[in-house]
DNA sequence: CAGTGGTCTAGACCACGTT
DNA sequence: ACGTGGTCTAGACCACTGC
């Protein structure tokens, strides 16, 4: 691990623990450097990991404090968007039911969305996650064989993105997502058990490697009273949009 | 403007103009240094920006190239989100009636979500924004005078956006956003002419100026068939959470 | 004016991919 | 082996804030 990121994630403690009280100032760049034996520049590279997460905020001229809502924002970035299972890892029991997994051709938005050939072929997995025995997301995955490899029912019953990251040892990149809402339709009504008028709360993805290749397309709809998604934004990679 | 912005807007350009195409490589960055008469480090801090933006892609050994999506990414930066004023500029025509406008004292969950004492006044503004002349968003804004000052119902009837940003010349910097789905209230039909059982995508933030204080708490409720948040995650600031 | 963070340099070494 | 991007240094100057 970089210097830097050593320091980044000493300092990001120090605000978890209330070391670095909220609106409280941190010391000044010099004394860190001093502190930790390394130059202004390596103080300044970790400050950016935590400007970015939205921890602190720097002011020219009269110093570094810490972000109000730190602690909330600690709690976000803790259980980062890494699928369902992660996110309720430890405090509610998901368990997985997989209603489809079949290989096939993608159709023509698919290719699109995942910028593969007609000729790729594709897992297409729909799963009905439950959390602590209540239904809680439908999801519908579209992974390309051309970089998800020997997926199986069985892989896709727990988390697919440990297979991912612990097994085919890939890294996760980017990801672009449209949040809308729609009437439930057949399958909600089945599987969500959601009556006429309850609404969906539906999350359309396309999630990239680091490297830049595209590795699923996923629809995943939840119910109205158990959905929701949180977007922090900061004004350094403005990235979100109503359209 | 320092020199890594201007190199950053720059190479933005150059992107944006297919200058570097989409898939292909970027110069190195010694080339890049010597072109702009720079060193690598202000390079690095340009190129940071451009990552930051999922514009491009940086592998160790193998070099710098311009992402997959990067044209539609650029559309998505063009429109930051900054009001819907801004969003549909030059396109549609958005006309806004403003339904409610009064100052009072917060209740103890705007308290919360502004950090203010109950003490503070605020501005509570319910607007009804039309785009095209159809109903689009029906927005509920508190926002305390302690920060924003001299609002007016004309001011209102326009972009309070840009009020903030070029009459009060305040630094708009994070916010906090909770995306959810939600069955119409009476308000909805009312303004937004929705039926039952068509559902509402309501958006609560909280915004925050650079400076960390919050200036603006509000909920904005979509018809579902007019809605929709498009979020842009990556790895470095990932800020996006399915709760 | 003193202290803070922001920018920039010239050069060094390392980690990684490709050939 | 070579070229790429990643990290790091020691020092400099600038911009801004607050006393």
């Amino acid at each position: 691990m970089s210097q830097y990121k050593e320091i980044a994630t000493t300092l990001k403690n120090r605000i978890k623990t209330g070391d670095y009280e909220t609106g409280q100032h941190l010391p000044s760049q010099k004394e860190l450097a001093d502190e930790f034996g390394t130059s202004r520049v390596t103080i300044q590279k970790a400050l950016d990991e935590l400007s970015n997460a939205n921890l602190i905020l720097r002011r020219q001229g009269s110093g570094t404090t810490v972000a109000p809502n730190s602690q909330s924002t600690l709690d976000i970035l803790s259980s980062q968007y890494e699928g369902t299972t992660k996110l309720f890892e430890g405090r509610n029991k998901v368990t997985t039911q997989v209603l489809n997994f079949e290989i096939r051709l993608p159709n023509p938005h698919e290719q699109k969305r995942l910028a593969i050939s007609s000729s790729t072929p594709v897992y297409d997995v729909l799963r009905l996650r439950n959390v602590d025995k209540e239904p809680y997301e439908l999801d519908h995955s579209i992974m390309p064989l051309s970089v998800i490899q020997n997926l199986t029912e069985e892989i896709a019953s727990g988390s697919i993105y440990k297979f991912i990251e612990s097994t085919l040892n890939l890294k996760i990149g980017s990801s672009i997502r449209k949040i809308t809402a729609d009437t439930p339709q057949k399958n909600d009504q089945k599987y969500l058990k959601c009556n006429h008028g309850e609404p969906i709360l539906q999350v359309s993805q396309t999630v990239h490697l680091s490297d830049g290749r595209a590795f699923e397309y996923s629809q995943t709809r939840h119910r109205y009273d158990k959905g929701g998604v949180i977007v922090i934004n900061n004004s350094l990679s403005s990235n979100s949009l109503d359209v």
